[in-house]
DNA sequence: AGCCCGTCCTGAGGGC
DNA sequence: TGCCCTCAGGACGGGC
C-alpha cells in the first residue's frame, strides 16, 4: 500500500521517463478507475504533453499541457509502468496511455481500487478527497500548534485519527504503527488525551520517520515496486508493522496485533502503554 | 460535526 | 487434490 514515501519515490522514478512526452492515445479498460466521464478522459487527454507530476499526500498529480491535471491515486496496489510499443497489457492492466514516440505508460492495479481523474489544473483543490487534506508532513505548514489542535478535537483513538488524511496528508496503516511506536503511545489512546510531550514526541517522528522513509526509497510490504520494477529497500528499517510475535526491537516483549477502526494494528505492549483517562 | 460501518476488489492462505 | 471461507485495506458515502 504506497504511503507518502512510496508515493514520492515513484513521483521520483517516473518523472525523467514520461516528463516532455506526448499523449497519442489513451484506453480505458476497467471503467470504474475513472472519476468522471471515460469518453472525456479518452478524448482530452490525445495531443497533451507531460510537463511534470506533482505530489500532494498520496495523491500523484500529473501536469499536461493546456492547463489539465489528471490526479491519481493509488490506493492499494496502483503501479505505473513504462513500456515498449510491443508490450501487451495483461489482465491487470486498465488504463493506457500511449505516447507518440511509441511507448506506453501502463496502470496496473490488481485490485482495481486506484482512482483516476481528469479535470482543469487549479481544480483539483476542489476534489473532495484534496481538499480537505491535512497539511503535507514534510512542509512547514505542519506545525506542532496545529497537530495539537487537530487531536484535542478528537475523542476517538489516535490510531484512526492519523490515519484521517484530514488530521496530516500521507499517513497509511504501516508508517501510522511505526511512529506510534517511535513515540511510545497506545494505537487506543484517545487523541484528545495525549500529553503534550506524546503530541511532541509524535509530531517529531512523524517527521522523521516520512524522511528516513523517503531516503530510503519506500518500504517493500505489499507488492510497492518504482516506475523501473525495483523493489523499495525499506523493510529492515520497519520495527512493529507484520511483526507480531516477534521481540520487540527495544524491549524484547512481544509485539501484539489487535484491529483499530477495522485495521490490523501493531504494537508493544510493554513500551506503549494505554492509560485511563 | 463526529464517528461507525459497509462497499469496492482479488489473490493469498488456512482448514478440511 | 481442490474447494470454500476469511482476510487485507484507502477513501468515500450513508446513517445515526
Amino acid at each position: 500500500m504506497p504511503e507518502l514515501p512510496e508515493v514520492e519515490t515513484i513521483r521520483k522514478g517516473l518523472l525523467p521517463l514520461v516528463q516532455g512526452k506526448t499523449i497519442q492515445s489513451v484506453a480505458v479498460r476497467w471503467p470504474k478507475i475513472i472519476t468522471g466521464e471515460v469518453a472525456f478522459f479518452e478524448a482530452t487527454l490525445p495531443g497533451k504533453q507531460i510537463l511534470y507530476i506533482d505530489r500532494r499526500g498520496k495523491y500523484l498529480m500529473f501536469r499536461l499541457s493546456d492547463q489539465w491535471t489528471v490526479v491519481s491515486h493509488l490506493r492499494m496496489e496502483g503501479k505505473y509502468h513504462l513500456e515498449d510499443q510491443d508490450k501487451q497489457p495483461d489482465k491487470h492492466t486498465h488504463v493506457i496511455f500511449k505516447f507518440t514516440n511509441g511507448q506506453q505508460l501502463f496502470y496496473n492495479d490488481v485490485r482495481k481500487f486506484g482512482r483516476m481523474t481528469l479535470l482543469p489544473t487549479g481544480s483539483e483543490t476542489e476534489l473532495p478527497g484534496i481538499q480537505a487534506l491535512g497539511p503535507e508532513p514534510l512542509s512547514s505548514d505542519f506545525k506542532l500548534s496545529g497537530f495539537r489542535t487537530e487531536l484535542k478535537r478528537h475523542q476517538k483513538n489516535i490510531k484512526s485519527v492519523l490515519l484521517d488524511q484530514h488530521t496530516v496528508a500521507g499517513l497509511g496503516n504501516i508508517y501510522c504503527d511505526e511512529v506510534l511506536w517511535l513515540s511510545k503511545i497506545h494505537p487506543l489512546q484517545p487523541a484528545n488525551s495525549l500529553t503534550a510531550f506524546e503530541a511532541a514526541a509524535l509530531f517529531a517522528a512523524i517527521q522523521a520517520e516520512l524522511k528516513k522513509a523517503i531516503a530510503a526509497g519506500g518500504t517493500t510490504i505489499r507488492s510497492y515496486v518504482d516506475a523501473y520494477g525495483h523493489q523499495g529497500h525499506f523493510q529492515l528499517e520497519l520495527h512493529v508493522y507484520g511483526k507480531e510475535g516477534t521481540p520487540c526491537p527495544r524491549c524484547g516483549a512481544m509485539i501484539e496485533k489487535i484491529k483499530v477502526g477495522g485495521r490490523g494494528t501493531h504494537f508493544c505492549p510493554q513500551e506503549q502503554i494505554l492509560r485511563q483517562v
